[in-house]
DNA sequence: ATTATCTATAGATCTATAGATAATGC
DNA sequence: ATTATCTATAGATCTATAGATAATGC
C-alpha cells in the first residue's frame, strides 16, 4: 500500500527531482519556511517559493491562495502543538495531578522546545510587521488562547493564587515575553542543546512568577 | 543667522506642509525609521518614504541612492553612539579610573538605553534578513568593533581576567545576546521606564559575566 | 547660474488568471 | 473524464533615470 511507487495523476512537472516524499502543499510550506526565515517574508516571491518546492510559479495556486496563506499556516503550526499541550495540562486539574508549578514549568519547556527545535527559526516570523495585520487574526486568536492557558496555570500556583488580577496579567506578560525573547538568544547561539536551553528557560520563567 | 525664515532655493515642493525644521535628508531618515519599523523594510516603497518626508518619489534620489542607503544609515546610527561611549570607557584605563566592572555596567546601560530609547524600535531592524547581506558590511564592521569593546572591558574585570580565551568569547556573546534580547522584551512592554529597564539589564549582564 | 524640486516614463519586476497539455483512471 | 501541471500573459506595481520647471543668487 505504499503511496510512493504509484505514478501521480496529472501532467508531469517540468523540472523533475528525486521524490521528496512530501505532499505538494507540505513541499510548499517547507520551501516557504526556509525562504521566509532566511530571506524575509516580503522579499520572497511566489516564484521563489514554487520553484524551490519543485513546481512552476503558477502551479502554486492549485494548493494555496498565495503567500499570505503560507505564512498564516506556518504561524499557526508553531502555536497549535503548544496549545494542545496547554489543554492537556489544564485538564489534569481535578485529580491528584502534578502541582500547578510543575505543569507551568512543563508548558514553558515544551513551548521553547517547539519554537527553537525546528529546522528553521519560525519563531522569528512572529516579529514580522505584516503579522500585525487583520489577515492573521486566526493566528492571534490561537496565540491568545495559549496565553490564557499560561494565565490559568499561573493563577493555579501558590504564588499566583495570591496575586491581584492586574499583577497576574503582568506576570503572564513577562513570562510570555521571556519565551519570545528566547528566540533571539537561540539564534545567536544555535549550537547550544535545545533541550537544555528549554529547561533553563522554564526555570527562569518560574523565577519570574515568584516560586 | 536663523536658517528658519530664509526661503529655500529651488523649485517649491508640490505638497507644502508646516516646516519640520529638519534637513531633507533627516526628514527622509525619520520617515524611513517609522515605516521600516512599522510596515517592514521590504514592504516599504521608495514612494512611501519620500511622500511621508514631504517630497515626491523621484526627489528622494537627490539625497540618497535608494532604500538600502537609508537602512544602512539608520543601522549605523544605532551603533555609533554606543561605540563612542565604549571608546571613552576603554580610554579611562590607565589612571585611577572606575573599576572595569563599573565601566562595563555603564556600557551595557548606555547601549540598552540607546536601543530602546528612541521613538521607533530601530533595534528590531538588526533582525532583518536583508541586513546579513554584503551591502551592510559597514554596519557589521562597526558592530564588531563595539563587540570588541565589550570583550576588552570584560577581560579587564576581575572575573574576566581569569578566563581562557574561548570562555571569554562565550561570555561576550552571551552579554551581547542579552542586549539584543532586550529589544523584544521592550517591544512587548513599552510602557516600562527605559532608564530603569536599562539598569536592570546591566545588572543582569554583570551576573552573566560572573560578578 | 545654480539649485531643489517636479512630471513623465522605460524597464523590470511580481501576482494571479486563462487556457493548453500530458499524465492516469475508467 | 479527471487531474496536476504547464505556458503565456494582462495588469499592477516599483525603481531609477531623463528632462522640464520654478524658485533664489549674483
Amino acid at each position: 500500500m505504499g503511496t510512493g511507487s504509484s505514478r501521480r495523476v496529472g501532467r508531469p512537472r517540468a523540472a523533475q527531482r528525486p521524490d521528496s516524499g512530501l505532499e505538494p502543499r507540505a513541499e510548499l510550506l517547507a520551501a516557504a519556511a526556509e525562504l521566509f526565515t532566511t530571506r524575509g517574508y516580503a522579499a520572497t516571491t511566489t516564484r521563489a517559493v514554487a520553484e524551490r518546492a519543485g513546481m512552476r510559479q503558477a502551479s502554486m495556486y492549485h494548493y494555496v491562495s498565495g503567500k499570505e496563506e503560507l505564512l498564516a499556516d506556518l504561524l499557526e503550526s508553531t502555536v497549535t502543538p503548544s496549545l494542545a499541550r496547554a489543554r492537556e495540562l489544564l485538564a489534569e486539574d481535578a485529580e491528584g495531578a502534578a502541582p500547578a508549578e510543575d505543569r507551568l514549568w512543563e508548558l514553558c519547556r515544551t513551548d521553547v522546545e517547539l519554537l527553537c527545535g525546528g529546522p528553521h527559526n519560525l519563531g522569528g516570523l512572529y516579529l514580522l510587521p505584516e503579522v500585525r495585520t487583520e489577515r492573521f487574526a486566526g493566528f492571534h486568536a490561537v496565540r491568545a488562547e495559549l496565553k490564557d492557558g499560561y494565565r490559568q496555570l499561573l493563577a493555579a500556583t501558590a504564588a499566583g493564587g495570591a496575586l491581584a488580577k492586574s499583577e497576574l496579567d503582568l506576570r503572564t506578560d513577562l513570562v510570555f515575553g521571556l519565551i519570545e525573547g528566547v528566540i533571539l538568544v537561540h539564534r545567536s547561539e544555535p549550537e547550544r542543546s535545545v533541550a537544555e536551553f528549554a529547561r533553563a528557560t522554564a526555570d527562569a520563567a518560574l523565577r519570574i512568577v515568584g516560586v
